[in-house]
DNA sequence: CTGAAAGCGCTTACAG
DNA sequence: CTGAAAGCGCTTACAG
């Protein structure tokens, strides 16, 4: 590479310049303070020396690092992307964000939050309320706002934008009762040592509560295999209820992408869908939007999440120690109900195998 | 918050344990150098104060931030999380990925190209090879490795992990071809201002290219709408090209995402796929696997783009200036032949509707 | 095995 | 409008 060995420091082009570095930092955070013919002599310098100010320096030295820390279960999950989306462009430009992963594992967690704690961030985004102990101590004395998004912990450690998720799972239920079902599963992942999606969780506890107060049976909640779920994940599931209770009226599955899956598995095994099964999603991904039939899904706005967290953030960076935001907001969810529960097609279904 | 009113710092730290900083400091970056006694009351003191180094100012002093800066044109196409979730975990912990997103605009490109860059990277990796002058400019002259991803351009910047676009198109169109089609079309999404998925028209042009080599028109090489393309946009274009060229055989997709669009699209209007038409996409994504019938695709290991580059980097990192790793690594396609494009149905297909 | 000094590249607070 | 001094919280390089 031809560069130049070193990069050039505050110091360089303030030499070139003919200024202090006081005046470089100046024209950069703020150009017009200072004399318009100074500060063209010092983007001049800028320009033809290629400078770009080390942040790093700037943070410690101004104990503002504008960075704001995210911690998601996975990176590829487009409703969580959709949140990070919606909080970066709320945060806009000057904030970097810093994010990790945990594959829905308690302990990467705790090592996450160390980590982006150490960079020391404006704010720490969260997804989650179930933490380690060590993770909670962390979080309770980082001095910074803390934010759990994707659900409502009472209390939680500090703010939180999200939703209950055990209620989502409780209007998944009556939803499907509603419909006038009876032998009715729902499928989600296994809760252990290995991974636990406690969010998911919540839904089925939530489910299977419905169904007892409508006094029917929650035998067929079923936990199967780890987060993240898949489509596959959903196949995989709903061939198995399929073997294990061929009475099954109707599937909610804690993802669209389960349900997705399990709808799949259906169609492979000549199974009508919402004819022979109904089957509810959670999430409202493109996917179900798209799919044909269309998925009835409970309905969560990720990316409002993701808004409001920077919202929230945002105000309380502002904060003229006047009145605090709220601790919790609630995003709220909605039963969208669409091809995959209709009691009949809401149109004739297309002959299949179709001809041209 | 009862938090106390300020982090408590190494200097905290090294008083309550009767030491020096240094010593706090080597007992946190290399425990073994220092006697057990002092180790256990440093170790004491760290836990007791709730300790948590500051990396800001360790980065500016070791001169080294342990970031990697990641460039990608969104967060929500899992694809792209899973190049980034497989660099990740080859970094490992030590490591943290800075990540951007730039919705394929080269002008938000340029930007957090400079916003990383001031927080003073490792490395950068970037999806992409087309650049606006200043940002070619800034990478240049960035001192650092500078992986470009998803691509192969020739020459990279610096260093590149990825495959041909161009020559995936042309597979694309080949395979197609073989299978007897003459009547072919490909969708992706436009090239202007305001989004300019370069790979995605890469991929068109390789079609358009090995359909004119074997004498057939290219007519129906389409972009329409902005990248990112959703499902939504496959179901869209598919509707377009039905109305302008009913006698269509076979569609190409520049992403599975699309292809999934279009499929759906051609069921709500009665056309089976793949008797009346074959659909292709590309990138193997999961949606296509489990789909049914499963989307014929063109492979890309989008994981392993991202652990290739992750070990690339360690290499640089750690190169004791011996032989230099390759500037190119090509992690190649493949086309894989599933449902969509199967000649007739590789099973029999379910009864539509069926009944159980 | 341990420590005193210097310095990383900026910004803050204070002067003028 | 501009600048000299101090300092952010660590690590490096040098001693002992």
């Amino acid at each position: 590479m031809s560069s130049p060995p070193k990069k050039p420091t505050m110091r360089d082009v303030s030499r070139l310049a003919g200024v202090s570095t006081m005046t470089v930092s100046r024209v950069l955070a703020d150009p017009g303070i200072v004399s318009q013919e100074t500060r063209r002599r010092v983007l001049t310098a800028v320009e033809q020396l290629g400078y770009v100010p080390d942040l790093v320096a700037g943070s410690l030295s101004s104990r503002r690092t504008n960075f704001v820390g995210l911690i998601l279960p996975t990176l590829t999950n487009s409703n969580f992307g959709n949140s990070a989306q919606g909080l970066a462009e709320v945060l806009g430009p000057s904030y970097q964000l810093l994010i990790g992963y945990t594959l829905y594992r308690i302990a990467e967690e705790e090592r996450l939050v160390r980590a982006l704690l150490s960079r020391r961030p404006e704010a720490l985004v969260i997804a989650g309320s179930i933490h380690t102990v060590a993770t909670r101590r962390m979080l309770t004395n980082a001095a910074i706002p803390i934010v759990e998004i994707w659900e409502r912990p009472e209390p939680p450690i500090d703010r939180s934008v999200g939703f209950s998720n055990f209620e989502a799972g409780r209007a998944a239920a009556r939803h499907l009762i509603d419909l006038g079902h009876r032998r009715i599963a729902a499928v989600g992942s296994l809760v252990d040592a290995d991974a636990a999606d406690h969010r998911g969780e919540a839904r089925l506890q939530g489910f299977a509560a419905a169904l007892r107060d409508a006094g029917l049976p929650d035998d067929l909640v079923l936990r199967r295999g780890h987060a993240p779920v898949s489509y596959g994940h959903g196949a995989e599931a709903m061939a198995f209820l399929l073997e294990a209770a061929g009475d099954v009226e109707a599937v909610f599955a804690v993802s669209d992408v389960s349900a997705f899956g399990a709808i799949m598995e259906c169609r492979r095994r000549g199974i009508d869908v919402p004819g022979g099964i109904a089957v509810l999603g959670f999430g409202d991904f493109e996917i179900g939007r798209q799919c044909e039939p269309a998925i009835s899904t409970v309905r969560v706005d990720a990316k409002a999440i993701g808004e409001e967290t920077g919202r929230l953030l945002l105000e309380l960076f502002d904060r003229t120690d006047g009145t605090p935001p709220p601790i919790l907001r609630d995003v709220g969810i909605s039963v969208v109900g669409r091809g995959t529960t209709a009691l009949r097609p809401a149109r004739p279904s297309s002959p299949w195998p179709p001809s041209r």
